[in-house]
RNA sequence: GGUCCCAUAGCUCAAUGGAUAGAGCACCUGCCUUCUAAGCAGGCGGUUACAGGUUCGACCCCUGUUGGGAUCACCA
C-alpha cells in the first residue's frame, strides 16, 4: 500500500477512535507538506472539527499523537493552525531510497491488464507535416510512454488520410505540370514534392477563379444572389467551394479522377499509388526525426467504406432513424445537440460513419478496451458525436473512449495561414532548432573537443529536447503560442536545463566507476540537510505522477516533475558538496540520491520521448 | 444565435477545494583558485477578466456578465 492511502486509513481510524464516528477515507486530504513547513505529509483536520466539537488546533494535536503512536511511519507531528504535518522518519526514508535504488523500473505502475490504443497523427498525403502536427506527434507518443509506464498495454497506430479530392489535387497538377519530376530526380522529399503540387493546383485554380469573375456568368450570379451587406470580394471569397464544385473545369477533372480512383481505374490508381508511396517515404523520415513510431497504419482508402453494417445496426435498435429520402439520422437533441447525419440518402458513408466502422474494427483486431484519440479542439464536437453515437449503440469499448484534444499551435504573430505562407514545416523547424542549439552550444565551448559524429548527436538531442519540453510543458487543452526563440532557449524552465541536469550527475557516476568508490555506508547517513530531503521527497513522488498524468491523459504533468526535480538537483549540487563531503557516509548518500536522481530523470524524460546526453 | 473551450505577474506557463497564488523569460544585484556557471542566490513584478453564490476554506465548484477561440456541411 502506498503511504498516501496507509495514512488516510490510519487518519480515518483515529477519528473512529477518538470522535465515534467514521470518515469517508477517499475524502481525506493528504498530500505533501508544502516547502516552507516542516513535515512531509499534511493532513487538513477541518473536515473532522465537527466530529470532534474542539478546535482545529486541538483536534490536531489529537489526531497527530494517536497517528505518532500507532503508525510506525510517523515518528513526529506539528499543527499549524488547521494543518496536521507528519514526519516520516528516516527509517522510511532510507528504505524508500534503498527499494528505489534496487528497481530499474521504478515509478513504472503495476500492469492494470488494461489494453489502450493511441490514435495520433493522422496526416492527410497531400502536405508535409506542420509545427500543428508535432504538438499532436509529440502528445500522441509520450501520452503512450506514459500509458505504458501506468501498467497498460499500448497499440500506437495512424489513420493516414490516403484518398479523397485533396490527394486528387496534386495529382492532377503533377500529371499536368510536374514534367516527370520525382523526389529522386529532383532531390525534393517526397513529402514536400507532392506538397508543392498541391499548391501549384490551388494556384492554377486561383488564376482560373480571377479570369472566371469576369465572365458574364459570374456577373449574372453577383447581381443575383449578392447580399446587400456584402462586397463583390465577399461574395465571390463565399461562393468559392460552389463554383470549384459547378463551375471549375480544374474542378470538374478533379472529381473526374476521384470518380475513376473510386472505380478503381489502374492509370489513376498507379499513380495515387505512386505519389503516396513518395510522401510516406518523407513522412517516414520525420517520424524518424522525432523519434516516434507505430505498431499499426490504417489507411482510409481502405476504412471509406466502413461503418454501413452499423448504420443498419443502429438502425434496427431505434439509435438512428430514416428520413423520406433515405438519409439516416441520429436525434442528440436530448445531450444538447443536433441531428446528426450518418448516411447520405444515396447511401454513402460520411465522415462519422467511417469513424464508427474504424472504432468496431479496432476492437475486433486488438481488443483494446480503450481508445485515446490525439485530435485537434477543432473537432471537439465530431468526437462527442462519435463517443456518443458508440455509447448508444452499446459498444464494449465505449466507456474507455478519450479525446485527447489539444490547442491550435499559434505564432507570435497569430494563426499559422496557408495563404500567408506563415505554416511553419517540421522538417524546417527539426532542422532549425538542431542549427540554433549548434550555434549557441560551440559558443559554450567544451565540446569541441568531442568526435564529429558525437557533436552532431548531442546538438540533436539539444535541439530536440529544447523544442519537445517547449510544446510538452503546456497542458494539452490550452491553445499554445509557438514562439521560435523561445523553444530553444537553453536556459531556464527548458529541456536542455533539464539535461544539463543529468550531465552533472553522469559525470558523478563516471568518476565513481573510475574511482571504484564502495557507496554501501550511503545508509549510515540519515541526518538529511533539506535540500537533501527535498530531492528524496520529489523523487518519492514520482511514481503518484506517472499515475496522475496517465489518468489524467496528460504529459504536461511529467514535463514540470521534470523540471522541478532538475531544480531541486541544481540547488543540492551548488549547495551541498558531494565528493568532499565531509564524511564517507556522507559521499555515499549524496552519490546514491544523486544516482536515483539521474535515473528518475532519464526515465521520467523519455516518458516525453527526450533522450538524456551523457556529456555537454 | 445554439453548444463547447479559454482568460493567473510586462511575456510564456504552474498551482488533486487547503497554509503567504508559484516558476521561467525580460529588467536589476550578487556568486566560478574547490565535483561542468547550459548553474545558484536575491530584487522587481498579482483586485487570479468582472459581479454574485456554495463552503470552515474558492484561481479551482455554481449562476450571470465581458473579452477571445472553436464548432454547428448529404466536407474530411
Amino acid at each position: 500500500m502506498n503511504i498516501v492511502s496507509l495514512l488516510q486509513n490510519a487518519v480515518s481510524q483515529a477519528v473512529e477512535q477518538l470522535y465515534g464516528e467514521k470518515a469517508d477515507t477517499a475524502k481525506i486530504s493528504v498530500s505533501p507538506t508544502p516547502g516552507d513547513f516542516t513535515g512531509d505529509y499534511t493532513v487538513v483536520v477541518f473536515p473532522f472539527v465537527k466530529l470532534s466539537k474542539k478546535s482545529p488546533e486541538l483536534t490536531g494535536t489529537e489526531l497527530g499523537e494517536f497517528l505518532t503512536r500507532e503508525v510506525a511511519e510517523v515518528s513526529d507531528f506539528n499543527v499549524i493552525k488547521g494543518f496536521l504535518n507528519l514526519e516520516l522518519g528516516a527509517a522510511y526514508w532510507q528504505k524508500f531510497l534503498d527499494d528505489a535504488l534496487a528497481n530499474p523500473d521504478f515509478g513504472r505502475q503495476p500492469r492494470s491488464g488494461h489494453k489502450v490504443m493511441v490514435e495520433y497523427s493522422s496526416p492527410n498525403t497531400n502536405k508535409p507535416l506542420h509545427l500543428g502536427h508535432v504538438r499532436n506527434i509529440l502528445l500522441g507518443w509520450s501520452c503512450s510512454r506514459i500509458l505504458e509506464a501506468a501498467g497498460h498495454d499500448v497499440v500506437r497506430v495512424q489513420v493516414i488520410n490516403d484518398r479523397g479530392v485533396a490527394i486528387c489535387k496534386s495529382m492532377y497538377s503533377w500529371l499536368h505540370f510536374g514534367e516527370g519530376k520525382t523526389p529522386d530526380n529532383s532531390g525534393v522529399k517526397g513529402d514536400h514534392l507532392v506538397g508543392d503540387f498541391y499548391v501549384l493546383f490551388e494556384q492554377k485554380s486561383k488564376e482560373e477563379y480571377a479570369a472566371w469573375q469576369q465572365t458574364a456568368d459570374a456577373q449574372a450570379i453577383l447581381e443575383s444572389r449578392k447580399k446587400p451587406n456584402q462586397t463583390d470580394k465577399e461574395f465571390f471569397k463565399d461562393f468559392k467551394n460552389q463554383w470549384f464544385n459547378t463551375y471549375s473545369r480544374l474542378g470538374a477533372e478533379v472529381r473526374d479522377m476521384l470518380r475513376k480512383w473510386e472505380a478503381g481505374d489502374p492509370e489513376t490508381v498507379a499513380l495515387w499509388q505512386q505519389m503516396n508511396s513518395w510522401v510516406y517515404a518523407g513522412f517516414d523520415q520525420t517520424y524518424d526525426a522525432l523519434g516516434v513510431s507505430f505498431d499499426k497504419l490504417y489507411f482510409e482508402s481502405n476504412t471509406y467504406l466502413l461503418g454501413k453494417e452499423i448504420v443498419d445496426e443502429g438502425l434496427a435498435k431505434g439509435v438512428f432513424y430514416r428520413k423520406d429520402d433515405g438519409s439516416v439520422w441520429v436525434d442528440l437533441t436530448d445531450i444538447g445537440q443536433d441531428h446528426k447525419l450518418v448516411l447520405r440518402s444515396d447511401g454513402t458513408s460520411v465522415y462519422i460513419t467511417q469513424d464508427l466502422g474504424t472504432a468496431r474494427m479496432r476492437y475486433q483486431e486488438f481488443g483494446c478496451d480503450r481508445v485515446v484519440y490525439v485530435v485537434a479542439d477543432e473537432q471537439n464536437y465530431h468526437f462527442t458525436v462519435l463517443f456518443e453515437v458508440l455509447k448508444r449503440l452499446g459498444e464494449p469499448y465505449a466507456d474507455g473512449l478519450f479525446h485527447l484534444s489539444y490547442g491550435l499551435v499559434e505564432l507570435p504573430a497569430g494563426r499559422m495561414k496557408t495563404s500567408e505562407g506563415t505554416v511553419v514545416d517540421a522538417d524546417e523547424l527539426i532542422d532549425e532548432v538542431i542549427t540554433l542549439s549548434r550555434q549557441q552550444a560551440s559558443e559554450r565551448g567544451d565540446v569541441s573537443n568531442f568526435p564529429a559524429e558525437e557533436q552532431d548527436k548531442l546538438y540533436a538531442q539539444i535541439g530536440l529536447g529544447a523544442l519537445k519540453f517547449f510544446m510538452i510543458k503546456v497542458n494539452p487543452k490550452k491553445k499554445m503560442t509557438f514562439n521560435p526563440e523561445e523553444s530553444v532557449d537553453l536556459q531556464g524552465q527548458t529541456g536542455p536545463y533539464i539535461q544539463y541536469s543529468y550531465v552533472r550527475i553522469n559525470g558523478l557516476m563516471q568518476r565513481i566507476e573510475k574511482e571504484q568508490i564502495d557507496l554501501s555506508s550511503w545508509v549510515e547517513y540519515a541526518d538529511y540537510q533539506p535540500q537533501e530531503k527535498e530531492l528524496l521527497k520529489i523523487l518519492h513522488e514520482y511514481p503518484a505522477v506517472v499515475a496522475q498524468a496517465a489518468a489524467d491523459y496528460d504529459p504536461s504533468h511529467i514535463a514540470n516533475f521534470c523540471y522541478s526535480l532538475a531544480k531541486s538537483y541544481h540547488r543540492f549540487w551548488h549547495d551541498l558538496s558531494i565528493f568532499n563531503a565531509d564524511t564517507p557516509q556522507t559521499r555515499a548518500f549524496r552519490l546514491q540520491l544523486s544516482r536515483m536522481t539521474g535515473q528518475v530523470l532519464k526515465t521520467a524524460m523519455g516518458l516525453l520521448g527526450i533522450e538524456m546526453p551523457n556529456r555537454m
